[in-house]
DNA sequence: TTTACTGCAAAGTGTTTGCAGCGAT
DNA sequence: ATCGCTGCAAACACTTTGCAGTAAA
């Protein structure tokens, strides 16, 4: 049910929203908060700061980025979005997962999969007890290659040999 | 009485060293380029570019950053090295290990653990399984507080009701 | 000799910050 | 009426790139 227009009703359930997450940490409810965690709550994948500006900006347009960052920080701080460190590159983020998930990234053509498993935890407790660390973070990602990729055909990967010739180091 | 220059026998091993690589992919062997090959693999842990290039500039203090940064791109798309994403930041490089491992991070001292397990295994072939992905890399980080920290007292985690007073958002 | 590679400086990203005005409380 | 938050522009940290000279092959 995401609406088309910049008006009232919807806004008035973001604010709230928003209201009860910050109001509680003493920060104040601006609409420019309400709107970003409305971006990043109905994103369906991980977004990046520019991303989150610019569907922002769709329904404000003075929304700054600097104001983007500024609330990225404080949410991620308030513990409502996560960083996300996908492949390199820059940040990502999405709204702080109620369960712990991983990521299936496709390097052919950048989908995201979310999944869970045991072995995660299993792994966890097999780390922490030959280790002697305490874990409190688990970031797992598994690069490769989706169905539909592997069907148009894939790059075949081998490291070594590349068929580098010219100075294709950009 | 000289001598801060680039010396003798040990470089004559490294240069043979990068020659194997090098060559083979039909690259140049400059002194540049094995004096940062052996930085990179005579560092028990993972560099950052800075790293690398402060290391290497001790023993060659011509060498440029860019330089630093065009060989790693140049070893990592040979396959030598590899861009490890540990939690934030920048990158980090690593000379690209015999067997799949992956990282103890922790939050206080900043130490990294390599550590291999069956379980990420066991997670890789499971998750092909279920999801159709062909999955090639498989990156996890633990994160969490070293036993050493854990005894020096910890923060106490929370992401929540998080102190904060001020603007700490810096 | 050829031309890939280097150093330098300048340009690019992505992200942060100082400041004056604005708006939530 | 406060003073936290915003927009703007300038500053930053990290990385890339154009160019002319240098050196590996």
């Amino acid at each position: 049910m995401r609406l088309h227009m910049i008006s009232n009703k919807n806004d008035m359930l973001e604010t709230q929203e928003a209201r009860a997450i910050l109001s509680g940490a003493g920060r104040r409810t601006t609409s420019q908060r309400a709107l970003i965690l409305d971006v990043l709550s109905s994103a369906s994948g991980h977004l990046d700061a520019d991303e989150v500006y610019r569907l922002a900006k769709e329904r404000d347009p003075r929304l700054s980025l600097s104001t983007v960052y500024r609330t990225l920080g404080l949410l991620k701080q308030l513990g409502q979005v996560s960083e996300v460190h996908l492949s390199e590159e820059h940040h990502h983020y999405e709204v702080t997962p109620g369960s712990q998930h991983y990521h299936l990234v496709c390097m052919g053509c950048g989908r995201v999969v979310e999944f869970q498993s045991a072995l995660a935890d299993e792994l966890r407790v097999e780390q922490e007890r030959s280790s002697g660390f305490m874990v409190s973070v688990v970031s797992m990602d598994l690069k490769g290659y989706c169905p539909d990729c592997q069907a148009r055909g894939l790059p075949d990967p081998g490291p070594s040999a590349a068929g580098a010739s010219e100075d294709d180091i950009r």
